[in-house]
DNA sequence: AGGTTGACCTGGACGC
DNA sequence: TGCGTCCAGGTCAACC
């Protein structure tokens, strides 16, 4: 499901309704996939804990606990279908619930997540999460060409690789080429700096715009009051196979790239 | 090592 | 109505 302007979406919400309130009990679901790290040291690690910020690094949300006075971490990845949810206790508890963190005020921290592609995990003690790779929002220019510098991948997968920039995934990837008018099967590393300079920019502003409108709906994506976002409203090229170009009227064309389906003009991206 | 492909899951949309 | 097929916002392991 959620890329980064939905998942920033998700855990600013989830700060804003539950920093500062500590975890009473700790409920994880039967099914293995879900858990990253063993049931016993994430329930050892987040029953008591106060819960002091909740933030985003890359696709991941990051919580930053205080376990008896020490800091400590635990981790959500939405996977394709996931959701985070905080709930009264009194509301009935929807399928594919896999883990319910209950707060110190009736209220419940809920992770959904029907494809069960999602993880949780707690980060090892004395240690930061620090994603898997740059920050797309902060890194500057010459780190951004850096990045691609002798890849012979198509740009489209380059942008979906998380080692090198991680929180890009399927949708923005798709809409940040199209505004900066590149064909997503380029090989990265032959794109020209002018080229590169133009998706640095166009990157960041989707990026920012998606965040601004709570991040893109399109099928089940809700963020923490299970409210829908509305940038799949602005988007140009994603999911439009055959619609006009809102530019150049022609078809929008789908291909695959890298494993995944992929839109773009033929006309205004070259 | 970098690049590519298929597997992991459920559910919704669509065609017959 | 029902069944089969395809597809989906993401990783990973396993292969070249």
């Amino acid at each position: 499901m959620p890329e980064l302007p939905e998942v920033e979406t998700v855990a600013n919400g989830v700060h804003e309704r539950v920093h500062g309130r500590r975890i009473q009990h700790v409920t994880l679901g039967t099914k293995p996939e879900p858990l990253k790290s063993p049931a016993a040291l994430i329930e050892e690690t987040l029953t008591g804990a106060r819960i002091d910020r909740v933030h985003r690094v890359g696709k991941t949300i990051v919580f930053d606990l205080l376990q008896e006075e020490k800091p400590a971490q635990f981790t959500v990845h939405l996977g394709m279908t996931g959701r985070l949810l905080v709930s009264k206790a009194e509301v009935e508890v929807p399928p594919h619930t896999h883990a319910i963190l209950a707060l110190d005020d009736e209220r419940e921290i809920r992770f959904v997540d029907p494809r069960r592609f999602g993880r949780l995990a707690v980060i090892a003690p004395e240690t930061t999460y620090a994603g898997t790779g740059r920050e797309p929002l902060t890194i500057d220019l010459e780190d951004f060409i850096a990045l691609f510098k002798g890849r012979k991948t198509p740009i489209k997968a380059a942008l979906l690789n998380q080692s090198l920039l991680h929180g890009v995934g399927n949708i923005y990837a798709d809409e940040s080429l199209f505004r900066a008018g590149i064909r997503p099967k380029r090989q990265a590393g032959r794109l020209t700096r002018a080229e590169l300079a133009r998706l640095h920019t166009a990157l960041k502003d989707v990026l920012k715009h998606a965040i601004q409108l709570g991040g893109s709906s399109v099928s089940d994506y809700v963020d923490a009051d299970g409210v829908r976002g509305f940038f799949q409203l602005e988007h140009k090229v994603y999911m439009r196979t055959g619609q006009p170009c809102l530019v150049c009227k022609t078809p929008i064309k789908k291909i695959t790239v890298g494993g995944r389906s992929t839109h773009f003009c033929t006309v205004c991206q070259k």
